[in-house]
Parts: C-alpha cells; structure tokens; sequence
DNA sequence: TCATATCCGACGAAATCACTCGGATATCGA
DNA sequence: TCGATATCCGAGTGATTTCGTCGGATATGA
C-alpha cells in the first residue's frame, strides 16, 4: 500500500492493481486505505476508472505519518504514547521508574521514522552511486536494493 | 523484577518480596525470571533464605540485554531481526523495499536500549542537578523522579 | 523435619492481528 | 439510462501472542 507512491502522478490506482501488485488480498487492502484516507494521506476517486492516489507528493510524507494513520500513535508503552490525547497512566505508574526509558525509545523510533519519507521507499530508477550516509537525521536516498 | 537491581549487593531478594513490591502475581514473576536466569543475568539461590539476584553489577546491564532476555530478538519485523540466527525472510522480501526501514528503527531502538542500563533506572538517592543531554549514545545519570 | 524457596510444565482467558463477507453507494462509458 | 467498475462501511472469524494461573517436584537453612 506504501508502494503506491510509485504510483504517484499517474493517476487514481485501483486496490484491484495494488492488490495483485503486492499480492495481498484486495478486501484486506480496503480496510487499511480507510485509515489513510481519514489520516488524509490519500484521496479516493469513486466510480469506474477510479481508485486511490497520494494527496502529497511522497517525498513530504514521513513514513512516520503513514505509521501513525495505519496503527495509531507510536508508543512502546501506553505510558509513552505520541498522542497526549491517548496519554494513559498505568496504575503504577506512581512508582515506575521505567517510563523515561519507554520516552527513550519511542522518540528513537519517531526520529527514525522522522528521517524516512515515501520517496525513500520508492525503489529508485538507476541504484545510485550515492554511498549510503550511516547516521543522518535527514533525507536520505541510499541504496535501496533489497537484500 | 527490573527494580531489584536496587536491591543489588543485599543478598538474593525472594520472589514474594518483590511481588509485594511491585504488587504482581509471584507466579507470573516466576516465569519471568526463568528467562532471566537463561540469559545469565540473575542467578538463583533455593531453599529457605534463598532467592535471585544480579549476576553482575547494574551498571554493566543494558536494558538492551534485559529485553532480549525477557522478549527475545528485538525486532520491529521478523525481516529486520537483531539475531542472525531467527532472520526469517517474509515471502514477499524479493519485492519489498521496506526493509531497510524496519532496519532503522530497530537501530535506533536497539541504540536507545544500549544507551541505558539497569542502574540508571534505579531510582538516584540525590536527584542530580545534572541536565538531561538530549541525544547522546553514551551513559547518562539523569532526573529520574517519574512524572 | 519442616517451613521456605526455587524449579518446571501445562493450561486458560483476553487481546491483537491479518483477513473475510455481504451489501450499499458513487461514477464513467456506451 | 443501464451496467460495469469502483469505493465505502461495518460486522465477523481464526490464529497467534500476551498475561497470568495452577499444581506439584526439588533444594536448602534453621
């Protein structure tokens, strides 16, 4: 479903192609663009010939968005939640000492989701010479050869 | 059961102590430790008196280490194991670009989890004056009073 | 020898995850 | 206007994982 970034620009893709292109079942599909949609990374057009497109183009949506429409607020712990809205405290909380930890890691994993956009993702045309950069907070376009 | 590294250097402290501590079910802290004990890094005494305790001093523990023990390979996804023995390719890995994704966070999550150790959680007489630094992959003693 | 521990293995309930089903509604092309 | 092609919607299922229980065997100190 991430990988209709590819598709950007070229108009509304169907599930029915993303389905077959990914090979996961379309039904299932379905229910995950619903939550993009509400996250208003995509847009839908109704009726025959449409489908789902980007509502951004990718390399302006974080994977860390894209993270957060699909499975909520990023948190470890519900104790370390993104979302002050869903901020709950356990009952122990009164004498846990472990929650600076929980903070630690989930803004660890939001940085690195930070650091990915769609466009990253988006297998590029010619494998750049680019040597990959180890630990930069920014932007990056490595090589995306998967293993 | 990570808080009796407070406990560290008092002798071996009885599941039932610690369960009234941290009030849990004591068999359900027996499960846990067994974990524990199989990762070296508590050992056991039994019979009367007995107990566990740290196998080394808390400042030598990362909370990488303690995770591992307790929830195995640190993984956001079974493609992106820490482990090379449990890296188990998902189907799809000849067409997934995602990958290095899942490789990021889990970098960033395991760095987060070596940047703190047992003893940092042990909560500090004094609360130092010392500032938190923000990002650093190196030990810290910081403000530890839990909200 | 008895109270106090750890050890061990299996079991159970609840939540989550990945996925399905059936049908209503909108839109384009002929 | 009709029909094919889509999205939309919401409830439901099955497997796996997570948290916790239970009963009893074994070791040890007083």
């Amino acid at each position: 479903m991430v990988q209709l970034g590819r598709h950007y620009g070229k108009g509304p893709a169907s599930l029915a192609e993303i389905a077959a292109e990914e090979d996961l079942p379309r039904a299932y599909l379905e229910q995950l663009v619903v939550n993009l949609r509400e996250g208003g990374l995509v847009t839908s057009t109704r009726g025959a010939h449409g489908g789902y497109e980007l509502a951004r183009p990718p390399e302006t949506i974080s994977m860390a968005q894209v993270l957060r429409a699909l499975e909520g607020p990023i948190a470890p712990m519900m104790c370390a939640t993104d979302d002050p809205e869903h901020a709950t405290l356990c009952d122990r909380s009164s004498h846990c000492t472990v929650n600076v930890l929980w903070v630690r890691v989930r803004d660890a994993v939001t940085g690195a989701l930070d650091s990915m956009t769609l466009a990253d993702l988006v297998p590029p045309r010619i494998p750049a010479a680019t040597p990959a950069s180890p630990i930069q907070p920014t932007p990056l376009q490595g090589a995306l050869t998967t293993p």
